[in-house]
DNA sequence: AAGATTTCTCAGGAAACTCACAGAACGTGG
DNA sequence: CCACGTTCTGTGAGTTTCCTGAGAAATCTT
């Protein structure tokens, strides 16, 4: 199981981040600083770390440079506020590394971590792990593209980010609430009803094709699922 | 995997070069002063050198003359400030060396590495990887020119480098950070707008034939693709 | 030193996207 | 089959993103 190690001084961030990530698989470590961070790190050698830049000691950069010189080789996925660290982070997405600006969403984040760690070469699987689908429905993630039958569909960005979702989830009921939690960012405060506005959008692009896809589970949520015979 | 000597006494600037340098796969060690690049050169026989010009105690001439007459011989990408020094290094440049500007694109520093490393015969790979190309898009790294179905485009440096860069990520999406990450100078400050100016540049050229290959993927970034069937 | 080229900022406008709202359609329990 | 709550979807306002032209500033040529 990979280690991620998630660096955040807010609680609350580090909370949402860590239950996520544990949620889809991942075997994760908080730290609530830098010197913590460089504990942590030494002991529980992460694959990954998720690093806030605005740390209360040392900035996220020097923590990574340190960790780094202790020999653990990660790959970084810098969080920073949408201000002006954003310069800062300047070149490191050659190095590899990749960075977020808050407020986010949680499946951009796995997405991105993923990738990272695929760059990164941690992944035990090669090559085609950047593709999903399910039935006749198929997503790449490097090239942002949605087929249906080998159809290209134009998304918008919450449209494929939703989509992704479910199919991450494919078979399974997704509540309204779940999807809100996780395909918009966190400090989304609006209606619920966005969401069927953005079901109903995708219906008209995917469930274009036959047999449609996406079914509404009444009171529930809804599930990505071929039709029973 | 070919070995690369960085030497530079700024510490962020080495970080940033050996970080990339290691992502896009060579092996890399670094040294902040001549004193230490002479012991470290040794033992690592590098098959090339970044080196700064200016270092707190020999100046990067000594440091590459006294390296090569300890018999290793490295092709040597020296690093200049912007200022009156550069003609003195143009002078001492000899053979297959080379030499760059501060600040400089990362982007720009790998391709003429490669390029000093494929001069001083160093790469196993045959001749022919100066040249790239998408489509009926070619672009010879050697003699810097561009054509679009056999016919040259006249493309200022920063055109050019930005259409390297697409090329290289053929079929993948680029975000306008990423971009300006790569193929902007280190320590450029602006807006990501100028990556939009400078794709409106690059379409009049290229996309002045058919079909248009430079894409926009709208919330994502740019993405150089032949259109879908 | 003047002219040409290149880089970069800025701003207007077009298009795409997000989101709220509200009436229509639907499903379910009584 | 009716009534009610849930879900669907069209409309539209407000926002964001993107494209492009114009021009100022910097740089290179001659």
């Amino acid at each position: 199981m990979q280690r991620i190690l998630v660096v955040d001084d807010e609680s609350s961030i580090s909370d949402l981040i860590s239950t996520s990530l544990r949620f889809v698989g991942f075997d994760v470590r908080t730290a609530a600083n830098g010197a913590q961070a460089l504990a942590v790190a030494e002991a529980f050698k992460p694959h990954a770390m998720v690093l806030d830049v605005m740390l209360p000691d040392l900035d996220g950069f020097e923590v990574c440079k340190a960790i780094r010189n202790e020999g653990v080789s990660t790959g970084v996925l810098f969080l920073t506020a949408k201000d002006g660290m954003e310069d800062k982070v300047k070149g490191l997405t050659l190095g590899g590394d990749d960075y977020m600006t808050k407020p986010f969403s949680l499946e951009e984040l796995v997405a991105r971590l993923r990738a990272l760690l695929r760059r990164t070469g941690v992944t035990e699987i090669e090559a085609d792990n950047e593709k999903m689908h399910f039935a006749d429905l198929e997503l790449d993630e490097g090239i942002h593209e949605v087929r249906r039958a080998g159809n290209l569909l134009e998304l918008s960005p919450t449209e494929f980010a939703l989509i992704r979702y479910l199919i991450i989830n494919a078979d399974r009921v997704v509540s309204k609430a779940q999807i809100l939690d996780h395909v918009w960012q966190y400090d989304f405060r609006g209606d619920a009803g966005i969401v069927e506005t953005y079901i109903s959008y995708l219906r008209k692009k995917i469930d274009a094709f036959d047999p449609p896809l996406i079914h509404t589970v009444r009171g529930v949520g809804y599930r990505l699922r071929l039709p029973p015979k």
